[in-house]
DNA sequence: CCGCCAATTGAGATTCGGGATCAATTCGGC
DNA sequence: GCCGAATTGATCCCGAATCTCAATTGGCGG
């Protein structure tokens, strides 16, 4: 799959303070509890090269891959290998702190999410551009349908593929 | 992928005899002619291993991966290669017949999908069984969800992962 | 009926995401 | 400070999906 949409901007919502550095935005820290918390539980540690990558997601919003974080902290003083990257990422997927996205292109996209956050994605097909929204009726219906079949949900993740307006308006 | 430029004029013949091949389920015939004139309007051709391919999607329903339709057909005496699967589906899945899922597994899962046999999935993250529903009410929102901000529809996917019933009650 | 040309195919090479391996390193508890 | 378990990192490895390009096919005009 060697497709790479023209640019994948996305609308810039979610308005937190623009990521300063390293630090994190204000609820970084009670996100970073909550990842410590799980490793706790699952007796594992809370490692420099872990608490790097934990940073880096918390510190910019929006979506990335995983060879994209493994790029920003090499860019920084920051090292921690490509394998450690993937590692905790599947951590943190377990936690549900991030969550795993494909948008048919070749490699899988991550975010950050919390509880608050959760969001779903319409995705044009012709610029690639990705416009994230919240619906509650949505989310009700669908908990309706998991009661009905007896199933628990963990996560869930809505892509609506098709044309955003301007490149509706401007097809051939 | 090998999109060769339609050139601008050139007839729209086609309307043999539709050599029925393997068969498939009752309404197949016209899922064959809508690929078909998919193709027409490409000035694409249906060859001999695209039929294969259709057949062989149609003729069994449920999820698959690209390389099962490549290891069926050639259990047949059907011989089509990896590469013309592939490009096949692709086509597919433009026209919409076909719908590319991402269960979390490495392979990405292809279905046949048409109008009248949209579903969503429940997918379970511990034995892997996927229940299939449908529900109006969703649709219906999504639509508006799509009104609201511009945007064409033109397919859509919903994933709840979670647990399913059983291993919700054998969980540890 | 023949030959041209564009569309198509097939076999193999290639790419690349990402998981596996395993020796070296780090950390917590004693 | 020492020991064992957890962790890391460099590298190897796998497999899905795509690309390459020569060979084949098929429609159409002549």
């Amino acid at each position: 799959m060697r497709k790479a949409p023209p640019s994948p901007s996305a609308p810039r919502s979610r308005g937190g303070p623009p990521s300063l550095g390293t630090g994190g935005g204000p609820g970084s820290q009670a996100q970073k509890q909550l990842f410590a918390d799980f490793l706790a539980t699952r007796r594992l540690k809370l490692t420099r090269q872990r608490e790097a990558v934990v940073d880096e997601i918390l510190a910019n919003p929006g979506h990335f891959e995983a060879e994209e974080i493994v790029q920003r902290l090499k860019g920084n003083r920051q090292r921690v290998s490509r394998a450690t990257v993937y590692r905790t990422l599947e951590l943190l997927k377990d936690c549900l702190m991030v969550e795993r996205l494909d948008f048919g292109t070749n490699a899988a996209y991550y975010e950050h999410v919390d509880e608050a956050s959760h969001h779903d994605h319409l995705i044009c097909l012709r610029c690639g551009s990705i416009i994230e929204f919240h619906n509650e009726k949505l989310e009700k219906i669908q908990s309706d349908v998991c009661g009905k079949f007896d199933f628990t949900e963990r996560y869930h993740s809505l892509r609506i593929f098709g044309l955003c307006g301007k490149c509706h308006r401007t097809a051939n």
